[in-house]
DNA sequence: CCAAGTCGGTTCGGAAATCGAACGTAGTGC
DNA sequence: GCACTACGTTCGATTTCCGAACCGACTTGG
C-alpha cells in the first residue's frame, strides 16, 4: 500500500512555494495592510501590533521576493515606503478569496470591509468558470485531475 | 497626522478572523493534501515531513473549527480519517488563487498539479465577475470601499 | 543652543513554537 | 512469540517570536 508519490516531487507544488512567501500569518497581514494603502513602516506596525524586529523582516523578505517595492518618498529625513509590485497585486484573489471564506463561515453581521470593483466601486463575485461548459460553477465542484478525488 | 483606526475595530477583519483557523504553513498544506484526497494520518504525515506531534496538534484544531471532520472506517483496529466538511470544501478558492500565483510568478515550466472542473475533467478560469458592469476583470482591478486606494 | 518628538529600524533576554527521536498502545500477520 | 502498521504522546534541543530598550537622523518648539 505504498501507492503515495504518485505526486511529482522534482517540480514542487505551486501552493507550496507560494506559501514559502506569502504563507505566514504577519505577511499576508502585512499584505492586506498594503492593498488597504497603508505604505509606510510605522503605519503597518501600529495597525498590526507587530513587534519592529518581525516587521522589518517581513518587509525584506517580501521585498527580496519582488511582492513589495522599497521606494524612497523624501530625502530629509531619508524615508521609504513599500507599496506592492504587480506581482503583489497579482495576489489579491488569495486575499479576497480568505475574505469571502471569513464573511461566509465566521462572520456573524456584516461584513466590516468591502471590495469592489474599481471601474464601478460595486461589489463583484469571485468565482470559477469554465470554458469547456461555458458556465459559472462553485467550490464544490472543483477536482483535481489524478488523485482520488477531492469531493465526497 | 493619526488618521489610521478609521477601521472599524469591533467588527474584526474576515481576513483576520479566517488567518486565525488556516493561516499557517502546515494548516494550509494539510488542506492540499485533503483536497488531493488523502485522509489519514500517516498518508499526510509521510507526504508532509511534519512532525507527528504538530500535525496532531494541526487536524484537532481544524477539526475543532469544524473545517475537517474526524470519521471511524473501521473498527478494529480503530481507525479513523480526515475528511474536509462543506467549511472545509468551500476553502478551495484560496488553494487555487494560491495555486494560479505561484504558477504565474514562481513556476518555471509546467505546472505540476492541474485543477479541473469536475463535471467536464477540463481546466477553469478563477476570476472575478461584476454583475453591475457584466465584465469578468482581473486582479489588478480590486480596491476597497473606504481606504486611500489600493491600485497604484 | 537644548529638549522633546517622530520615523525606521537593531539588539537583547525571556517565552513560545517547532523539531526529530524515542516511546506507547492497539491491533494484524506469521 | 516476533515483527510490523497506524496513530498518536512525551522529551530535550533548537528556532522563532515577543516586548522593551536603545539608536541615528531629522524636525519642531522655545
Amino acid at each position: 500500500m505504498d501507492d503515495i508519490a504518485l505526486r511529482d516531487r522534482s517540480t514542487p507544488c505551486s501552493i507550496e512555494q507560494a506559501l514559502d512567501l506569502v504563507g505566514d500569518r504577519w505577511s499576508m497581514l502585512i499584505l492586506r495592510d498594503s492593498f488597504r494603502g497603508l505604505r509606510r513602516f510605522d503605519e503597518i506596525r501600529r495597525d498590526l501590533g507587530i513587534p519592529r524586529a518581525v516587521l522589518s523582516d517581513r518587509l525584506r523578505r517580501l521585498v527580496d521576493a519582488g511582492i513589495l517595492a522599497r521606494r524612497r518618498y523624501q530625502e530629509h529625513p531619508p524615508r521609504d515606503e513599500y507599496r506592492l509590485t504587480d506581482m503583489g497585486r497579482e495576489l489579491s484573489p488569495i486575499l479576497v478569496a480568505l475574505m469571502r471564506w471569513g464573511d461566509r463561515w465566521l462572520q456573524d453581521g456584516d461584513p466590516p470591509t468591502v471590495l469592489v470593483h474599481s471601474t464601478c466601486g460595486e461589489t463583484f463575485d469571485l468565482g470559477f468558470h469554465c470554458e469547456t461548459c461555458g458556465v459559472d460553477f462553485g467550490p464544490l465542484e472543483v477536482s483535481s485531475r489524478h488523485d482520488r478525488g477531492a469531493a465526497s
